[in-house]
DNA sequence: TCTATGATCGTA
DNA sequence: ACGATCATAGAG
């Protein structure tokens, strides 16, 4: 069974939404291509209350995703090199978001390990900030295809969540069906 | 305008 | 351990 993920799903606090992300599908249609990539880790952005977080000193022409509706994608641009995809979760108004930091590549059945080797992966760009990934039509979503992950390490402290099953066992898991 | 810096990565 | 490389934010 496979479902993409909707806006309420988002609309939770950047902790909940990262823990829950592990295991759910990224998928980007572009120039023709599918490319999708199984979320191996996160790493969640709160607020006003999150010194860390882009959003923590308040709404600019970067980072207003995070405070806009919940599953907008946030793509930011460091390093003067590399792309890092987030989506926003939390209420409108309020700063949140879950940043990307691995997947496992469904093309090549590799792990791709960092924010920036994952904004490569799926070449966000970005233009590619600010889009809805919840609705009918969005070429950049979120699904859900009952992955079953099979134990999740969680630093609460700096809000990193990652899967600690190996790559094959996701890849077994999908030939099952 | 101008400048310092970063939610990183590859190479050494 | 360090350099790459430039959009962004904040200061002037």
């Amino acid at each position: 069974m496979k479902k993409k993920l909707k806006t309420p799903f988002f609309a939770r606090k950047a902790e909940i939404v990262a823990r829950e992300l592990i295991g759910k599908v990224l998928v980007r249609h572009v120039g023709g291509h599918r490319i999708e990539g199984i979320i191996l880790e996160t790493e969640a952005y709160g607020g006003a209350d999150d010194p860390a977080s882009h959003a923590f000193k308040g709404k600019t022409d970067r980072n207003w995703p995070m405070f806009d509706e919940a599953g907008l994608s946030y793509v930011y641009f460091i390093y003067g090199m590399h792309y890092c995809f987030n989506v926003s979760t939390g209420a409108k108004g309020e700063g949140g978001a879950v940043l990307i930091r691995g997947v496992f590549d469904l093309s090549t059945q590799e792990a791709v390990s960092g924010p920036g080797r994952v904004g490569k992966l799926f070449n966000f760009r970005i233009e590619d900030s600010g889009v809805c990934t919840t609705k009918a039509d969005s070429q950049i979503f979120f699904e859900d295809r009952d992955i079953s992950i099979e134990s999740i390490e969680s630093s609460t402290r700096i809000g990193i969540h990652k899967a600690i099953d190996k790559p094959w066992r996701f890849l077994g898991k999908l030939l099952q069906h």
